[in-house]
DNA sequence: TGTAAAACTTGACTGTAATCAAGTTAATTG
DNA sequence: CAATTAACTTGATTACAGTCAAGTTTTACA
């Protein structure tokens, strides 16, 4: 059972887990004894997805927390003037629903597979027995909502401060920075995607690769794969 | 005693709180029973800062909760290229250190006061027994941190996506919400830093103010108090 | 209250990146 | 595997907003 360091971590591909596994998979169950993650898994349902799905959309009523077992689920939420602005993608192990259990319990974002998915269900009334019965998974939650919180408040200000070019490196970077053995980066969705997760346009993402490859930081592999020749070099751009 | 809708309203001035009441403000233990109160300000230590006095910085070791009781404090960040981002300024009952907390017990900001300060401060240690002894603080720590993500989130979406003069108008609508019984907003903080809030230059929130003046939408009535006259017309630019 | 400093305003200029458009390559599917 | 669609590339143009600079107003404080 691997440790995870964070909850979607958008850059690399994790290889998926099976039906009973997904509960043992999740950082804030992990932690638990064999018997409490069997009597947990015990309450999973396990639900498949098509390509291209709904799990929730905005303004749904929130009941039930999603764990991602197998497959590919992007978190995105539509901005006041209606543009898309993808959240996160999540990947086995990673799970979505958390933050509206906790608060308004209408869902504001949308949550759509990717590809084929299958994702365990724990209902919200389940889960919160599970709050009570087991106190140190409410601690666990906490330190992945500071996690996550960090993570937004970092991003918000990349955002605000960081050119266009100076992001897209910053990424390639942190994708360099989870997967450190090999270079080569494999992007978990398209440009469009991928602009829309770094507030840019797919023509710029472009450009800016084919530039970052003039200037030998990467090489173009195929598409959606980069090898990274010089990080240190992207990173002063 | 007034409940708040959220921490960190960035908006609108609240009046002070004394020293003693400042527990009883924050939203994590107003929740709780008068004689549980009392217990907890026992342990809590009352400081004060002057204007301009940092309460930490980026890197320092986290060890408490800072709950201000009066004055104001500006929490900011540094971004990767060594810009300033203003993150927040909190008001009496809002509070800071708790990301920390539970997450890598490193300071990633900056804390600052803007005015002379009355902070209370709870040790980490004392606020982990407070975590045992009364767990429906972690849910209230919960909701507080899921609200926050939110807030974040949207914050990340609308600089990746809304032009700055959209930020601006949503900014201003946003602190006419908080205070809806008067048109009047008063801006708790310069240009300059409200520039660094919402990822832009003192010069552009300057004319863009006067853009608004222009078209009927506000009025600047002294510095920092602005009364809004057409909220509707403001959210269409 | 007078002086210095900070905050704000306005103008001119510049550069980044968005938009629009058309063409190319790659992936999907019947 | 051919056909269709989606994804990506490249170029030309535009505009938003940042920067630099100089002037004005307001605030702070001695």
């Amino acid at each position: 059972m691997t440790e995870k360091k964070h909850q979607s971590t958008f850059c690399c591909q994790h290889s998926g887990g099976n039906d009973q596994a997904c509960v043992s998979l999740v950082p804030i169950f992990n932690h638990l004894e064999n018997d409490q993650l069997n009597e947990i898994m015990q309450t999973v349902k396990s639900v498949r997805f098509n390509k291209g799905e709904f799990i929730y959309t905005a303004d749904d009523e929130v009941d039930s927390l999603y764990i991602v077992s197998e497959g590919k689920i992007k978190i995105f939420h539509l901005s006041e003037s209606g543009k898309e602005l993808l959240i996160r993608v999540l990947q086995p192990g990673d799970f979505t629903g958390e933050l509206a259990l906790f608060q308004d319990s209408i869902h504001k974002g949308f949550a759509q597979t990717v590809i084929d998915t299958q994702v365990c269900v724990i209902k919200r009334s389940i889960l919160q027995e599970l709050l009570l019965k087991y106190p140190s998974i409410s601690l666990k939650i906490l330190a992945e909502f500071a996690s996550r919180l960090e993570k937004s408040e970092k991003q918000t200000i990349r955002y605000a401060t960081e050119k266009v070019e100076t992001r897209i490196a910053l990424y390639l970077a942190e994708c360099m920075h989870i997967t450190p053995a090999s270079n080569e980066i494999k992007l978990p969705v398209s440009y469009k995607d991928l602009a829309s997760y770094l507030g840019t346009t797919p023509e710029s993402i472009s450009r800016t690769l084919t530039r970052f490859e003039e200037q030998g930081f990467i090489k173009k592999e195929k598409q959606h794969v980069l090898e990274i020749l010089d990080l240190d070099g992207l990173l002063l751009v």
